[in-house]
DNA sequence: ACCGCTTTGTGCACCCGTTCACAAGCGGCC
DNA sequence: GGCCGCTTGTGAACGGGTGCACAAAGCGGT
């Protein structure tokens, strides 16, 4: 059974929606401190991330009482906190399965070394790229994927294949152990709820905006309730 | 400085969530549909979506009865009918701006296409590149964006440049006309409130799931079987 | 030592989104 | 033609997230 969406998963005291943007946080934190900030406040971190603070607040009163008030709060010391609530503090383990070009954007990337994230092996169904090298990572043949998984206890999976054989290769990097998964590949998948799966679908991003640029086209005012129009003005879109 | 307002948009009828994951059912049906289904009930819809049937329903329904009781979805209709909803019957031009490891991925997508999104041009700041041909598109110096952008009336830009160059470009973007941006690079992008940014952050998404594989390791081992060494029992008291 | 300025942390009310449960509606079977 | 089973569409309850507004709490200046 799929499980996906959010579920009300309660079970640690840091809400859903705050865990999606803490990294964020995160992220501004470091730019921060390397640039020699020591000290920030909750309005000025906000502005950065792209948050009310007020929110901002109440996700960090989440991980607990951090900040000095009156002053804000000290970035070296967030940093920690976030990471250790995030659990960047241990290490993970990770297998990139697809090596095309999107595999290797991935395996080139550099935020994931950065944070923590150990590539362990690259993997592709191609015989051909077997023996190749990008970033200094061997590429291995599907065939090794138990071994490899295994072998370095990958507890997260990144899968960059194409869709076709997107469920298969999950399939198997959740029967070998693998409880996490990041998928490109632009098909549901299927896990038990055991697993957490993740999707980034840069064809539905794009959808959305697709969306909002309709609306932005329409005109619409205040349009409410609403005849539905068969037909959409376009500003000067004539094919 | 505007920072990016995540406020709830409810200018048009259908609520943000909902145009989220349209595009899902639409992938999920235009599936069924080449595989000859000419029907599907929102339970078997909605298993293949990985969503609950009545979210499922309730989504459909803001875009109007589309559906037979007693019977289902017509599943060419319900694909044309999300399409209008989503805006997709129109045309949109992209641009991508940063041909890296990233930018060819994106150029090579086909999910771009086949739903009518066309790509207008490749950009890149390296004069190198220039000339090349990715996937038939020709490669365009970052100096040309302007021309480019007003020449195809283009209206979503694709960011997938480096972070340090990636809010200077969405400027530039924005200044010639564009009114959304998907963004790939890893910073917070300032827009003015009449521009739409969608972001993509593969590091951002693998933080989150670490979050709920440290979640995992502390609470029961046993699982799975993979031994995990327990060192982070830093919890403080959870009141 | 005190006062006033600044900023955090949070109680509260509101709103969006999800889920449940069921009446309405349609097709097919007898 | 009427009944029966199936599925949609939706009203209503529920829960989580957001934003406001303010009290509590440091710090610096006098």
């Amino acid at each position: 059974m799929p499980a996906t969406s959010a579920a009300p998963r309660r079970r640690s005291g840091i809400p859903e929606a705050t865990v999606a943007r803490l990294p964020v946080y995160l992220r501004v934190l470091t730019a921060l401190a390397e640039s020699g900030t020591t000290t920030v406040s909750s309005d000025g971190l906000a502005a950065a991330a792209g948050v009310g603070s007020a929110k901002l607040r109440k996700d960090l009163s989440h991980l607990g009482s951090y900040g000095t008030r009156g002053v804000g709060y000290d970035v070296e010391y967030l940093v920690y906190q976030i990471s250790r609530a995030l659990g960047l503090t241990q290490h993970y383990t990770v297998v990139i399965v697809g090596v095309g070009n999107l595999g290797h954007a991935l395996a080139n990337y550099a935020g994931f070394a950065t944070r923590g994230f150990q590539i362990a092996a690259l993997i592709d169904a191609d015989h051909r790229r077997v023996g190749e090298t990008v970033n200094g990572l061997d590429i291995h043949h599907l065939d090794e994927l138990e071994t490899l998984v295994k072998e370095h206890e990958v507890s997260i999976g990144v899968i960059a294949t194409p869709a076709t054989s997107a469920q298969e290769v999950c399939d198997r990097l959740v029967a070998c152990g693998v409880t996490s998964v990041l998928n490109f590949a632009p098909i549901v998948l299927s896990v038990p709820d055991s697993v957490d799966v993740r999707k980034v679908d840069l064809s539905i991003e794009l959808q959305i905006l697709a969306f909002h640029e309709q609306r932005k086209s329409t005109g619409a005012p205040g349009a409410a309730g609403v005849a539905v129009p068969d037909e959409v003005r376009t500003v000067a879109a004539a094919t």
